[in-house]
DNA sequence: CGACTCCTTGACAGCGTTCAACAGTAGTGG
DNA sequence: CCACTACTGTTGAACGCTGTCAAGGAGTCG
């Protein structure tokens, strides 16, 4: 395993002064590793990150992607709860915890409040993700995160997504097959267009179609 | 719906002076629900509560058992984020929030800190289960689950569940069925003992062969 | 005692996994 | 520029775990 150290590049590193230092982590690199030291804490400028758990056998549950813009990596405890890889190349910007939660707090710090509403954030994420993983079947769960991926990215003209059928199947508690299985129903249902190109890329042109979807009387949304 | 007001009995009502409220909960009557305003934190003196999603159609995932000793309830934005019920016959402390984590804080109420610790081991124990639901097959579910109520309970001598095979087939993302198969299998494989009575209760009476399962090499526990 | 709930067990179906083959794309190096 | 490889994604076929449906036993409560 890796350490940070090992994998980051600085592009502008932090010194004393400032709170917030940029690193740059190749595609597929991990950022950190579960049960690690938290001492920091990451806010995406740009990619999009993976974190998750593994079972000793190679079983993985990805917790949740986090896209530019997000905040992860914060604990409060003393160690990493889940592991984090990059899926693209992604810039981030790092500071130390200690100094990003110090009391008082230093100019550009989090408030305490900051930090409960995060936590609150990421509670709310995972119950919903509870509900998602023990109740709902393979269409469903791709449709929810279709559209969860839809709402969080503002619903662009052009949904891109940057993870693969493995890391949608790991985070939906499914295979990969099944996935793409789930894609092609929802094609064929006319939920969504789907024209292609088919490497690593689902580029839905039609916003109302995706709309509808949200609609489906079937499907029970968040 | 019924209300707060309709469904407690006081016991010793909370008086302007007291922090802390006492009040009980007839089994199987709601506490709360989702949605409804968090204006009370709970506190279980005896016997045990769910908390649950819905989806429109009655598929329920169960998100926690709180049992005696456990505070929940607890929310940082104002709105219960799943309902809460009792499983048996139930006395809690209420305490209302705004009163709870009152700045300055008043006598007996929580600190930021702890507040932060509930919250942080509410994360914790879902990112837990989302590794449970997405990737364990039923009997190692059944088995985390009994493991994680031993745990809990501090290992007795006598292991007594309060909560019914659907409560547990809910907790589980599975059917009650399938969760009655796996105690079967968990007891003919010789992990535990099963000697009755069979109803709403599950008794283990050999504490080492619980240990035996904790280390089973194929179980890959939390 | 009768009605109800809870639990267990069997038979069967079905959804999702597993295994396999193949196509399309990207990356690499000659 | 092309050959070669690796990776990603799609699709088919068969299997199997879990869900569904059903029946029956046991305990509880009025």
């Amino acid at each position: 395993m890796l350490g940070r150290s090992d994998t980051y590049t600085p592009t502008n590193s932090a010194s004393k002064s400032t709170l917030w230092g940029d690193f740059k982590y190749p595609r597929d690199t991990e950022i950190f590793g579960e049960g690690e030291p938290a001492n920091f804490v990451y806010h995406i400028n740009s990619g999009a990150v993976r974190t998750f758990k593994l079972l000793p056998d190679g079983r993985r549950q990805i917790g949740a992607f986090h896209l530019a813009g997000d905040i992860f990596g914060v604990e409060n405890g003393g160690a990493y709860r889940l592991s984090a890889e990059a899926i693209l190349d992604t810039r981030v910007r790092i500071a130390k915890r200690e100094r990003l939660f110090a009391e008082p707090p230093e100019l550009g710090a989090f408030s305490t409040k900051e930090l409960l509403t995060l936590l609150t954030k990421t509670i709310e994420h995972a119950e919903n993700h509870l509900l998602l993983l023990g109740r709902q079947n393979a269409v469903e769960r791709v449709a929810a995160f279709l559209t969860e991926m839809d709402q969080r990215l503002q619903s662009p003209e052009t949904l891109i997504l940057p993870m693969t059928r493995r890391d949608i199947a790991d985070y939906l508690g499914l295979t990969h097959e099944t996935v793409s299985r789930a894609f092609a129903i929802l094609i064929h249902s006319g939920v969504f267009s789907f024209p292609g190109p088919s490497h690593r890329e689902i580029v839905l042109h039609d916003r109302t179609k995706l709309t509808r979807m949200a609609l489906w009387p079937e499907h029970p949304l968040r």
